[in-house]
DNA sequence: GATTAGCACTCGCTAGATTAGAGTGCTAAC
DNA sequence: GTTAGCACTCTAATCTAGCGAGTGCTAATC
């Protein structure tokens, strides 16, 4: 059977009905609000089609139509029309990432924020990964007689430290010290300096054996323990503004989902590299979240993917405008990143 | 009316039960399950008493009794038996706490999170408040060419950075620049660093004028721009498994207002600073959570409070154990912060 | 005088029954 | 191929009755 214009116009009014009004929607709906020049008893027909045809679903005989995942998935491949973003919605997002705090995390947590506020849902981000970036700098500096800082400077411009104690030394070896690990370490990614780069490095550097040898550990221990999965997520609460959690072990089942941080970093993963990632529902890989759809997009720096934010909530999402919304932040992120040029 | 010894035993028996049971308290049931050698009857003339004297509330006629926050207070203040805890607890908390990452902000928010585990609560923690601690050094680190990494570390060991950037510049002479501006700021309080205070430091240096005047603003800028409302939450899930949040709409509330992190600061803000702290339903000053109890305990630095942790929840929680837990938990932070000595 | 048994009464909760309404699928006419 | 008409289905909302837990009061008992 072939998916002639009526159809698929039948099928594009159902979908955009049921997102804004979450109701299966019948077919004298779509006869009197969408006027397709049919009667509601040739769209019954035509529903009838689509459902057997695997893009709609009814919930039990004598409801109207909801879409399926497939059926989503028809509507955003080749459906929807993407809205161009109102200038007043660009206006707001510039507002409220411009003239913002500049650092990394903070820039992106707030892109977060602003991603959630203007859906309605919940969105989620991953801040650039420490440890895929190159390692820029690496300093010691004395804080007291007997502590010293370790700093890391990743080439994406985030930083990271640990103070440790070590017998008394002073700066200007500790700047030494710098300056050979500097040598030895820097360009290579953070993932990279595993046990045996670290460990060679005593063999490497001749000078300050003793220091150098106390020193390896605390640095391993240090590169070991850098948490980089620093998920954030916001507008929790949105959620329930949506009719889908009036259940309330939905919402709980829900909620306790997102609260595993690591199950929303797979979440982040599985998504493509590249431009704006839709799944829906069963196209998850996550059973947790076989009923809601992700949708998900890449922020850029040196023209490098370095962290995604996203999107989750019920399948039934206006994609139409989530998608351009997410693109608009993530373009004017990567662009404020080129510019403050860590 | 005097409390005689057998109205206060009523009083607890209906707060252990209802503490347990969620259900509202009827004569009978004391009489069953307590053995207070008295008949149902009798206990239907005291608990009238009790109501009267407002530690009791009756929800409608004819349903059992529940505690009031007066009731509650009472009970808290003289009625409650504070369990020891069971050694398998404590080395429950001994096992989460120690041994772990030893970031002071990381081992605040694991108190947190154990806290919520063992009480099936929301717990909230107050990191140590950067601005209230004594800057111990300051120290500008080269990075790149034209940035350089501006550190702050505070008595309390947390460190703070930012990268900003600055026309070319020597590493040798920002040593001598964060060498004067360590004898000028050292020991002061980051709050005491007021614009002033800044300002005041071009008239005190004369070296390097040009990299100092082009240096202040950024260092105002960055001291303004610390977020040290560091408010954490965990268990935000575990109010599902209470019966008090099977009405979606409270369930909704208490979280809106748990995402509100101001809000939260000002629950932890308004608590005492020794000991522990037990603020029961209208005690709290703020209306949002009239209807929940917080318990708040603080944990110690060299003999000085540096933070809090709490738990919030309805009214009905299980006080006699929690402040043992909490009491417990913040003495075993406190313990390990002296020995980390940051 | 304090305590208790007994009893009528209250009130929320639950289960069933009833009804209204939205929507379908089918048939027959256009 | 399209549409009007109609019988049928199923959910959701409303109503009702009855149960049960619990009270307060009274009168009898210790």
């Amino acid at each position: 059977m072939k998916l002639v214009d009526r159809k698929l116009k039948i099928l594009q009014a159902i979908i955009d009905d049921f997102i804004t009004t979450a109701q299966p929607v019948g077919s004298r709906t779509i006869a009197k609000k969408y006027n397709l020049g049919i009667s509601s008893a040739t769209i019954r027909n035509e529903m009838s089609d689509l459902e057997e045809m695997g893009y709609l679903v009814q919930p039990h005989t004598s409801s109207g139509r909801i879409p399926s995942d497939l059926g989503y998935r028809l509507y955003v491949d080749n459906l929807m029309k993407q809205q161009e973003l109102a200038n007043r919605q660009k206006q707001l997002i510039q507002k409220l990432l411009i003239n913002k705090i500049f650092e990394i995390e903070d820039l992106v947590q707030q892109s977060s924020k602003v991603l959630s506020k203007i859906t309605n849902l919940t969105s989620l981000s991953l801040s650039p990964q420490f440890k895929k970036s190159k390692l820029k700098n690496i300093k010691l500096v004395q804080v007291d007689n007997d502590k010293v800082l370790l700093i890391l400077v990743s080439s994406s411009g985030i930083v990271k430290n640990v103070i440790f104690r070590i017998s008394e030394i002073s700066q200007s070896i500790l700047n030494k010290i710098s300056n050979l690990l500097q040598a030895k370490l820097k360009g290579l990614t953070i993932e990279d300096l595993n046990d045996e780069v670290i460990n060679n490095l005593k063999n490497e550097i001749y000078e300050y054996s003793t220091t150098i040898e106390a020193l390896l550990p605390i640095l391993r221990n240090t590169l070991c323990e850098i948490d980089d999965s620093e998920i954030y997520l916001d507008g929790i609460t949105n959620i329930f503004n949506l009719p889908e959690f009036t259940d309330i072990n939905r919402a709980k089942q829900f909620l306790s989902t997102l609260e595993k941080k690591e199950l929303m970093y797979e979440v982040l993963k599985d998504s493509d590299q590249d431009d704006v990632c839709i799944k829906i529902g069963r196209e998850n890989k996550l059973d947790e979240i076989k009923d809601y759809s992700v949708i998900t997009a890449t922020y850029k720096l040196n023209g490098r993917v370095i962290g995604k934010i996203g999107v989750i909530g019920p399948t039934r999402m206006n994609y139409s405008n989530i998608v351009p919304v997410m693109r608009y932040i993530t373009d004017t992120l990567s662009e404020i990143l080129k510019n403050i040029n860590l």
